[in-house]
DNA sequence: GACCGTCTCTACCAAATGGTAGAGAAACTT
DNA sequence: AAGTTTCTCTACCATTTGGTAGAGACGGTC
């Protein structure tokens, strides 16, 4: 039962509990059970595990930033190129949440890692602004704090992914469905704000 | 060193801890050592870890409950009674962030108490709903999705209020000024879909 | 065949944590 | 004054958890 290599299924199936069950709540058994080997087998792999959940948020961030970016520089230019990194975000959000949800530890559990993290992350939305900017300075979208825009976005993201309880309150039951009428509805606003 | 009683300071301090630290990361000892008495004392008021934390969360979601009816119920109709709500919602998340990362831990620790928690806030929700189509109605406020606004709100508030490390990605340093920006620019956006 | 690096395993340990047992103090009741 | 209730404390325990030590298996290389 392997296929792919030890190391990679261990970073498969931490990144797994780590989001549903949270990285506190999730032993180095747990994982080491879900792989099939045992748990000094990860700590061969991973000498300890704050490296293992670094090595987790580390190839989390790496795909998010090679995604967005791929899916933003396909796009045509103007808001469709907005629309395509919002559905870029919103699209780990939906394929796993738990994703999102690790974001939300990493503060807490390693300051040092949060600010790499920042760190890797801020030139990708600087590169945004400068963009929507420069859109805006030709014309082709409306002018507007394209800062702020950006952080209105992304905090609709993950709040809702990460939130089921509160989308329950609302009366949706968490699920695509309703990431993606709240994906409709941000791009509505965006465009309201945006498009020349 | 006391003033309030103890039972009273055990449910603040450990409001404070698992906000700060996660419920799980949070021992008994801890608050213990931040209330100033034994952690058999805890124990005394409280027989169990689990017990302590789902008094912490009803206490946090009547606070809640109270507060914003208490806003909702004294504001004008109108646009003016969405906007006492939305600052209703925002308070708690500027005065004490930790509260909304509770919410957060729900799901995961207690599927039950969740429940309990969905059934308390929802009949809010669904009042606050009939009234924004009721003003529809009457011509005060313009038609749009009444439940998908509330849905597009709160995720905003939540996401922003337990996202330390996104806000600082999009380049703003956590803080009472990002929230009240943010605020200022989720009820722009409502006052835009809504205001007759 | 001897050697060596890679990989996984079976014990084992020290520390932390939630929880129990039960005693002592203080205040109230009778 | 005696008894009872309320509240807080000092030990103590069982379990879990991250991590160490070291051995065995396997494949390639000399």
């Amino acid at each position: 039962m392997s296929g792919k290599p030890t190391r990679e299924r261990i970073l498969e199936e931490a990144l797994d509990h780590f989001g549903t069950s949270g990285i506190d709540a999730t032993s180095l058994d747990d994982i080491a059970r879900g792989v099939g080997v045992a748990k000094q087998t990860l700590l061969y792999w991973f000498t300890s595990k704050e490296e293992l959940v670094i090595a987790v948020l580390q190839r989390v961030a790496d795909e998010l930033v090679v995604e967005v970016g791929a899916a933003v520089r396909s796009a045509p230019h103007g808001f469709a190129r907005v629309e395509a990194a919002v559905t870029a975000v919103f699209r780990p959000a939906v394929r796993r949440p738990a994703l999102l949800g690790l974001v939300r530890e990493l503060n807490r559990l390693s300051p040092e890692l949060a600010d790499a993290v920042v760190l890797r992350m801020k030139p990708l939305v600087d590169l945004a602004v400068a963009y929507l900017e420069a859109e805006m300075d030709a014309g082709r979208l409306r002018r507007a704090d394209a800062r702020l825009l950006m952080a209105f976005a992304y905090s609709t993201v993950v709040g809702v992914a990460t939130e089921p309880v509160a989308l329950r309150a609302v009366g949706w039951e968490p699920g695509v469905a309703s990431l993606r009428k709240l994906r409709a509805e941000l791009l509505a606003f965006l465009r309201a704000a945006l498009a020349a």
